[in-house]
DNA sequence: TATGAAATTATACAAGTGTATAATAAGAAG
DNA sequence: CTTCTTATTATACACTTGTATAATTTCATA
């Protein structure tokens, strides 16, 4: 009857979730948490509105399901490399510390998306918890690489005091980051991972820089 | 004729200016950037909305000076007790340190206004040159103390040296911030400052801690 | 007390919001 | 080829948004 109806091809229901959620990402990452309406996200993933509520029940299960991939994205993005780094603790914690404070991690619109949901984490429950989780899975990784580097060196610490290193070299890692994210104009190309290696080196007292 | 018609008093330009700022910041620090629409903020400032355009000629306009209101307050807030502190240049790194990382400037709902706010600093170039601005004024006022610490303990450095570890210290501090103000219940008390004290202690080879 | 500038209210408007629901079409299963 | 599930489209709805503009009221000044 009606021919102008659209046409369309059924997909397979973990790839269009992921389609939504990436049509949510890039749109939140350019114009903002008030650019990802229900419509620009249907619009960029090539769907009609009504989809979504087909896939998500609510609007704020898929900002949610955006903002933990995008952690686990930049969770991957920094730690994936030192799988292959062999040379030990050490090199691998210094590469892990440069990977952290370049680009694709440092990235304004990386940043943008960080922003527009840390913003939620005060007064949405559910945020609250997936970033506490995304935030102990970066550090207790880290708190691993830094005791074991510790280890290498021949100075084991105890639990608390690595809880401690952990939390300080998180914090210099997220510090930078931000920096650089916000302003990268303002850094010189390798300036950051260079910062980045000669303060945690200095808190560990372990030398990073090559 | 219309005994209907809200009665009102006249204020000072300022003073209105100033509530309507009040009123976004606490709406923003509250329900976030999408909680401070004209007419919740006309509510709340206590004025019908039709006056936020006499007084702002669009909501961007406001919000940038909320913006810029908000980062003058923290900074203040991190400042101010310094200028009584005299012991020397070193007590005064220390102070700073320490009243960064304690309330009120280590704050949830600081923290929910400054994401706010810093998720459009990528997009809107006029909150871009507030975020510079605010930015590079805590830093060069890190590096003057930094500068004078140094001096102290008979080390003085270059405006190069001074420059990353300002950038360092600074990190060192926002990184901390922001996971104390995120997560505020993840820390024991003094925990912070503490570790800020230690870090940034170790990254100057500055002995902070009393 | 009368005048006038501007601070403030009131109202209207077009556009956009998330959600709900009914109609349709695709594609697998039999 | 037919049937049936469900992925997908289409449409409607009630509400909120920022802005524009006209109507009023306040208060300083003369």
């Amino acid at each position: 009857m009606n021919d102008s109806r659209k046409s369309f091809k059924r997909e397979a229901p973990d790839q269009r979730q992921d389609a939504l959620i990436d049509a949510t990402l890039s749109l939140i990452a350019t114009g903002g948490p008030e650019a990802a309406t229900v419509r620009n996200i249907a619009l960029k993933a090539g769907v009609t509105q009504g989809l979504i509520r087909h896939y998500f029940s609510t609007k704020e299960d898929l900002i949610g399901a955006a903002y933990e991939r995008h952690m686990t994205t930049m969770r991957y993005a920094t730690y994936s490399t030192l799988e292959r780094e062999l040379p030990g603790a050490v090199a691998r914690l210094g590469a892990l510390v440069t990977a952290s404070l370049s680009p694709p991690v440092t990235d304004p619109r990386a940043m943008a998306l960080w922003a527009g949901f840390i913003q939620s984490v005060q007064r949405d429950t559910a945020m609250r918890a997936i970033h506490e989780k995304t935030y102990f899975q970066f550090r207790d990784q880290l708190q691993v690489l830094i005791n074991e580097a510790f280890i290498e060196v021949g100075q084991p610490k105890d639990k608390m005091d690595l809880r401690k290193f952990a939390i300080a070299c998180n914090a210099v890692l997220d510090g930078l980051w931000l920096e650089g994210s916000a302003l990268p104009d303002t850094f010189e190309t390798g300036e950051l991972p260079a910062i980045g290696l000669a303060s945690i080196g200095a808190i560990l007292g372990i030398k990073l820089e090559v």
